[in-house]
DNA sequence: CTGAAAGCGCTTACAG
DNA sequence: CTGAAAGCGCTTACAG
């Protein structure tokens, strides 16, 4: 460990002074590649100053070189909950690379509340980040073009909007490969619990179940999609109308949220029917319980971590200058006990 | 929104300009309380430089205030890993709580690695934070004694370690609750999935559990005790061993981690018991999934929020230079079906 | 190759 | 009541 010895931090000035050089010098050497001087100063002085650096744990201020420099090296991060596992996975991600590019981050939640998001951006604001990485985005609302009108740099992540930088999962693409699964394991009777429509995650998932379904020659009308909260609260809810709308019930749910499917399976218990033998279900972002459940949930795998990772790597370029296309990261299905199985047969024979 | 208008953000110079006055006057009456002027300048001139001070959405560097102030008001956090749901929660009650206090927290995974607990630490002393909130200590390691040689304030989350000032949940008393529980309920042949011996959570619910166990007149030996990780797969791992050692099977379970009851709840379906009905389970933490599970998961309900909030105005404390005790929360136990019968008659009957 | 100065934006005694 | 100066720790042209 170094520095706060006694107390006293080490800084460029104590440095030069038992180098009996100038402290710019000693700044100059420190910044100069690692290994050469590179014009910074004699080989030897470099030497020197770098082994005494060493020695004294020097490690430079960076509220004082942020003050020069106009760079913090603080990203901002905006969450919905950090306490929701697949945010919390993406920061780790956030976390990994911006300490590989000498910068922290900082994460907030939002609460998916529009005046928390502004809030909690003009505190990170304040706190002079260079730049935004938002997992909140909502699909409606004038928060992102009132933020590329101010010149703030931001990239969104794990939801998108429109032509935005951002670094998601490539969510239709997830909505298309349930889709081919249940239709492949014979199902024909289907419903959707589809999250909340402001968010692309609950649409992109959905809307590519549903054209994926309907180019197989599957049937599916808007009564067989229902939008919910994304936890197991709305979930229930919502298998709940599925299950009580008079109609004949599906024999395959496909929630885009992991914690909303296993909210339908309580409901699907409650009505007496069996998760996986009467009706299927599939979840969204193969959460660590997903596998865990005493009928093990099929869910659509997502990058998380390395989402987080290319939302810094985008944030970079954004700093740079350029304006980096949106980055769809590929999901896999993992096809567990909860669908594994065919369809019931009645279903299979019409 | 404030600032960063144009790209130009304002300052104290800008204002004191605009207003004709030296910029000290402005930091002065911004410094002063919020409605008199306090010596800071006439009433008048307080009211001008408030008012432009709005206008311009002014908000002072940071970086540059920190520099001479001496504090960055940054508070480091460092957790085993933040997509656990328990620390997760913990933070967000940091994050409130810091915000409260014009203080803004960094959060760093350690995984639980000395090797890591320690760069993660170096990380956040380089940034300056004002003081450390450090939530995977060790009951082994010098690493504290080391924080305290050098100074450094820094407060115990989650877990603690002797009398360093800590914030965490009344683990003793937890595990004594589970124990009056499943005494009540008739069972006396019981196994403790304990956790990892290097965390005060695992040890104390494990030795609040075992004492009040006895003097309830119960017995339980070293054997009935298995130290294991804190997630499914350690629990699953733990109930093998106790189911499979040859003795008769136990007819409860008390895991240190709702996860771990969760794997140990899959490993008892595994051997065809059935939760609740054949062996009690009780959990500890109620993550919001113990309620929700098919067999809903009797747990210990630990007020995490409320503990990182604690851990804030503990490190407060400290930096005011006190040395607060450490705070235990106090836990409920939440009674669900997993623990909810009577031990089976057999056992009763001994 | 190295020194010296200026300045980032703020705060805080110190005068008057 | 208000101004002026000094300085926090650093970086970066600019000289020489």
């Amino acid at each position: 460990m170094g520095k706060v010895n006694g107390g006293r931090t080490v800084t460029l000035k104590d440095l030069a002074r038992e180098l009996g050089i100038h402290p710019s010098t000693v700044s100059r050497v420190l910044h100069s590649g690692s290994d050469v001087a590179k014009g910074a100063a004699s080989q030897a002085t470099a030497e020197r100053v770098r082994e005494l650096a060493r020695k004294r744990g020097y490690s430079p201020d960076p509220q004082a070189a942020s003050l020069r420099t106009r760079q913090t090296k603080l990203l901002g991060v905006i969450v919905p909950r950090l306490s929701d596992l697949v945010l919390a996975l993406m920061y780790e991600g956030i976390d990994e690379a911006a300490a590989e590019m000498g910068y922290s981050a900082f994460v907030m939640n939002s609460r998916d509340d529009p005046e928390e998001q502004r809030r909690k951006i003009d505190l990170m604001l304040a706190r002079r980040v260079d730049g935004l990485i938002i997992g909140d985005a909502h699909l409606d609302g004038s928060l992102l073009q009132e933020l590329s009108a101010r010149k703030v740099p931001f990239v969104l992540m794990n939801r998108r909007v429109q032509e935005y930088p951002s670094a998601t999962c490539d969510d239709v693409l997830g909505g298309e490969l349930v889709a081919e699964h249940l239709w492949e394991k014979g199902h024909r009777r289907v419903s959707v619990i589809a999250g909340e429509p402001y968010a692309s995650t609950a649409v992109d998932r959905t809307s590519g179940f549903i054209s994926r379904w309907r180019s197989l020659g599957g049937q599916i009308s808007d009564d067989d999609v229902v939008w919910s909260r994304f936890d197991t609260a709305g979930g229930r809810g919502a298998a709940k109308g599925i299950l009580t709308s008079g109609k004949p019930h599906p024999t395959a749910l496909f929630a885009v949220n992991d914690f909303a499917a296993i909210g339908a399976m309580g409901e699907l218990r409650s009505h007496g029917l069996t998760v996986g033998q009467d009706v299927a279900v599939v979840g969204y972002n193969d959460t660590s319980l997903a596998a865990e459940l005493p009928i093990p949930l099929t869910s659509v795998h997502s990058p998380m971590l390395d989402i987080g990772r290319t939302a810094v790597h985008l944030i970079q370029r954004v700093l740079r200058g350029e304006q980096p296309e949106p980055a769809a990261l590929k999901p896999t299905l993992r096809v567990r006990e909860s669908s594994a199985s065919r369809a019931p047969a009645e279903v299979r024979a019409r």
